[in-house]
DNA sequence: CGCACCCCTAAGCGCTTGCTCAGCAGCGCG
DNA sequence: CGCGCTGCTGAGCAAGCGCTTAGGGGTGCG
């Protein structure tokens, strides 16, 4: 399988652990709209008439319109953490797994734009309990990639000063790929994915192939 | 004169531009309202209630909520475009100009972290026309730091194969400030604007001074 | 003083919002 | 066939929204 069916299987089963089908389609469509308009500016007559059904059916499967951007954030975080895991627990030097790790991070950010974005800017709608779990996902992300860096700070591949404001930016970075990106850019997931591997790894002082004289 | 107050003081001069009083107390309010809950969450009963007048008040000086929002989208990014250019059209090298433009660009997104954030993130929730109106002078801001960029490529001074790439990715780390900056985090504006202009020089591929050896 | 003018408020209008509830269609099972 | 269960709808409620309007109080000028 290749690597675009690879990510168009992935994409279709976004959703796939979220049942029954009429539960699935609500989710996709409130991430759409959510990312359209942002969460407030969303009713839940418009999420139930995108996924076909009257606006009563959302509260079968969902108690609030606050638990669909729950269920959403959720799912995109550990997402997203899975990825940064992988990445940060393969084998290879530093800057291998630092170069993954962008590369995977920005990618998926550009892929999934929409549910990045959602995840990414609408937190703040969040109910306080649910918000700290949330960004307690988040710590965890930013844990993995601030020991990558370390690592290569303390093998002597990096030279970066100052490590947790690196991983602040880095990760930044990756993540505000989700409020520019659009699918009719000039740019393809992978192309951006590449670059921002690219421009991280010269930014924590790492030696970059071709690039490097 | 205490902290608050201190803090006060400079937040109304950031709208000294803006008369008489009143509409310069609503201004002021609806940016801390957006920053904190998002336009959409805000109620014109908050705005008015903040800058201590009765809802009706609103409506004397601005003639709807949105027009409040375009006049804080106006004002925020003719300086942001005013920092930018300061730092295009300085005299030096190109590495000493994006060096100062990273530096001042994103100590600002940190220091009115709150009014950044408002004319960074909220511009979707600006009428059609006023949204293109917007996103023009953003886009002349995103077109004086890819000169600087090119400028740099052109002398030999950087080696950034892709410059409207690196240029978005600049700009976005800049502009992402605002979403995480907090005034009781452990960097002051200054440090943000020192580290990151460290940090894009490197990305460039510029000569830096102490970290490389 | 008298009067005009500018800001402002109290009250409330029309509408939309998140959410509820009584009831109904379809299906599997005896 | 009848029965109950699941998943859904049509209608609508209370609350809150952006915004309007009629009127009042203070200030400066003749």
């Amino acid at each position: 399988m290749g690597a675009a069916a690879e990510r168009a299987a992935e994409e279709s089963e976004e959703w796939a652990g979220v049942s029954p089908d009429a539960a699935r389609r609500l989710v996709s469509a409130a991430v759409e709209a959510f990312a359209e308009r942002g969460y407030h500016a969303t009713t839940t007559r418009d999420i139930a008439g995108r996924a076909g059904m009257s606006p009563a059916a959302l509260y079968i499967h969902y108690k609030t319109k606050e638990e669909l951007l729950y269920r959403i954030s959720g799912i995109g975080h550990e997402k997203a953490l899975r990825i940064m895991g992988a990445a940060a627990e393969a084998e290879g030097s530093a800057t291998e797994r630092l170069g993954d790790a962008v590369r995977t991070f920005a990618r998926w950010h550009a892929e999934h734009h929409t549910t990045a974005r959602v995840i990414q800017y609408e937190l703040q709608a969040l109910s306080p309990e649910h918000y700290t779990e949330i960004t307690d996902l988040r710590r965890r992300t930013d844990r993995l990639l601030r020991q990558i860096i370390q690592d290569g700070q303390d093998s002597g591949e990096f030279r970066a000063d100052d490590v947790p404001g690196t991983t602040l930016a880095v990760l930044s970075l990756c993540v505000d790929v989700a409020r520019w990106f659009t699918a009719d850019g000039p740019r393809t997931p992978d192309e951006v994915g590449a670059l921002y591997a690219d421009l991280v790894l010269r930014m924590v002082g790492a030696a970059v192939g071709p690039a490097r004289v």
